[in-house]
DNA sequence: CTTGGTTTGTGAAACCTTTCACAAGGGCGG
DNA sequence: CCGCCCTTGTGAAAGGTTTCACAAACCAAG
């Protein structure tokens, strides 16, 4: 077991989480690998597979107990704790940040907000003072925030990431549609939009091309 | 040439055109596929190998022409057009998707939105009436929206998915952190934060668990 | 205790993607 | 026109992920 584990599968494990708390609300005591592989997109091979790289879950026979998986993979995913976020630009997807319950209610806490408008600086969004871009260093080293969350313009991306790398974040979050080069060992991911519908417009490109010359 | 092209090479495309229209911007006239594959994150061989799928677009000792590549990507990716799109839940993210100029700017249209809070319901949100739940499937077949979005609360986004379907989408961008399976041969991309967080939150204690039991 | 039905954990095989390495082609200076 | 340098396009090799298939293990019933 245990070597580098894929990105792939990292997703799935989130996902396999998400259903087991699911079940475990319900009330179910035990679910075997077929069971949590539907909804995720997956087989019941790949769940095994996924989990054999941390170790031995489950009972033969018998499947995966409920609450016993779901505090491992709460373990394996660094979820048994909570995290702390930095949000830098409380634009549109900034403010819809702060304001989406789903976060905190899932371990992870917006407590610091930065912007550069004169005009934002000192006001409160749902419940959080936003502060003036030159506090971003000494408010982050103060809050102790793991995650830095860019939600400005691309033009400014990669420095705001450069920023929060130097004052200590362990994680950057993107949402400029651009590519962020994880210099430091600092894992970025990036959640870029247009990248998703450009690549449905391919999709749906590719599927009227196919029927549009096929007889 | 061409077969089943897979979705990482489709979102290098994308990530490809974003730096040929910049460079075109600039005025350059040729490019190597190394100066293409840098900001990507691929290599070289890569960017070659990607476009050899499609065709033979550049000139051996000289590289690709910039507008030329512009082009073909376009059309490859069915970027030559525009694309309108159906909006379902005017919420937070839903305002923040309508009011993102960023979209419109590259050929996506948001052209209907709808909602079932009964206060939002024939109010303008950023120069578009919000229209009743009930009148998605006439209003989509009048307007021939090609793409849906589903901003909706994570427990109903599965049945909002299928009514898009129903009413002649021919794709689904899903921000509800759910995964939905695409039925009828209809793509859909879940955009999930959640997911992303969590994998952070994994790299993180990976990172950790390594440096805490090294010494 | 034994039998039968069920499900895990896991090597091996199949499949897919990326990287390598080089022949083929093009431009340019002389 | 020749020779040199540069870059593409692409088979072949390497590397990674998913699927297959089955022995090992567990439970329950008789």
């Amino acid at each position: 077991m245990s070597g580098r584990i894929s990105d792939s599968t990292v997703r799935r494990l989130s996902l396999y989480l998400r259903m087991l708390r699911d079940l475990e609300r319900a009330g179910a005591e035990f679910v075997s690998s077929s069971q949590l592989a539907g909804p995720s997109g997956a087989t019941s091979a790949q769940v095994r597979k996924d989990l054999s790289h941390f170790g031995s879950f489950g009972k033969r026979g018998r499947g995966y107990s409920v609450q016993g998986l779901v505090r491992a993979l709460e373990e394996i995913l660094g979820l048994s704790r909570s995290w702390r976020i930095a949000l830098v630009g409380v634009g549109k997807i900034g403010s819809a940040l702060l304001g989406y319950g789903g976060l905190a209610a899932r371990g992870f806490d917006v407590v610091a907000a930065f912007d550069v408008d004169e005009a934002k600086i000192g006001t409160t969004a749902y419940g959080l003072r936003i502060r003036p871009m030159t506090d971003l260093g000494p408010v982050i080293a103060e809050c102790g925030a793991e995650i830095g969350v860019v939600a400005t313009p691309t033009e400014v991306a990669a420095e705001i990431a450069a920023e929060l790398e130097r004052a200590g974040v362990g994680a950057i979050l993107n949402f400029a549609p651009t590519e962020l080069s994880d210099v430091n060992g600092v894992p970025i991911r990036t959640v870029d939009i247009v990248l998703e519908l450009e690549g449905l417009s391919y999709l749906m490109s590719e599927a009227s091309r196919r029927t549009g010359s096929d007889t």
